[in-house]
DNA sequence: GGCTATTTGCAAATGATTTGCATTTGCGTT
DNA sequence: AACGCAAATGCAAATCATTTGCAAATAGCC
């Protein structure tokens, strides 16, 4: 027995519970995006899910994405001039900082900056449903 | 004479000033760039533009967006699904507030955010050369 | 196990953006 | 004011990300 998965969570019985059919495609592609940490596009998850079955398509992972978006189970992120990237959604809500210069995606909170963001929606009149901040930075030199 | 130019930015004498040469297509793109508060993407700029001059090509408008990005006068903004959109710098930065039923952008700027911001990046050995923070939100209620 | 609506794989279509290349043009130099 | 040439342009074709039409495969209920 392995204790290494954490909370990772049950998309499986999720979806079927709304009512999506679970397929063998969609299963492989299930795993792999609840069992990564990093940020992998569609065609890095159709190299993964390939290596487990050879037979799925890149459509398919470009439709089960956009399900999954729509059952609120991942997430989309649009960064300037690359294709989407995609998280799985945890309980967690955190921000990006990208790394311009390797493409890296490292994971941050700040729960002052969160606030403030509340803070400043209220004064405009608003409330909140979700936000995106992210910060484009260069690994600073050590000079 | 007219007035109504408020502090609109004179990129062409500082693109010239960083070797850029001023082509006539060049100029029109950014009279439209920096007489515009909206965030219209490469096409729309392309139809404006040839309204002024109908042999501008969309190429060149894509390959002046690229340039001005560069140089640091516009900024791109990637939405989801859509095109990139772009908008040119003034000298105050400002983010963007969604209104999430009726699209509608609010722009804002928070100095305390943009401190924080600095200092998280800076904690995790970053520099900062831009970020892009969006709240969606809805209208509240007055109830 | 069989039935049927859903999903899949494939190939072709679409939409955004970039690029190769022959022609034109900005602009420093005469 | 014309000259020369590197840089920029327009056009068409290429590329990249994503979507879609359709016939074949299949999940999940009876």
């Amino acid at each position: 027995m392995t204790t290494e998965q954490k909370q990772k969570v049950d998309y499986e019985a999720e979806l079927r519970r709304a009512g999506v059919r679970i397929t063998r495609p969609r299963r492989i592609i299930l795993e792999i995006i609840s069992g990564t940490e990093d940020h992998p596009d569609a065609y890095e998850i159709f190299r993964r899910a390939t290596v487990v079955d050879a037979s799925i398509s890149l459509s398919t992972v470009y439709r089960t994405m956009k399900l999954l978006e729509e059952h609120g189970a991942i997430q989309r992120h649009a960064f300037a001039g690359g294709p989407s990237r995609f998280e799985h959604v945890g309980e967690e809500h955190h921000d990006h900082l990208i790394d311009v210069e390797t493409g890296d995606v490292i994971e941050f909170r700040s729960d002052k900056i969160e606030k403030l963001q509340d803070e400043i929606a209220r004064e405009l009149g608003y409330d909140i449903l979700h936000h995106r901040l992210e910060l484009y930075g260069r690994k600073r030199r050590k000079n």
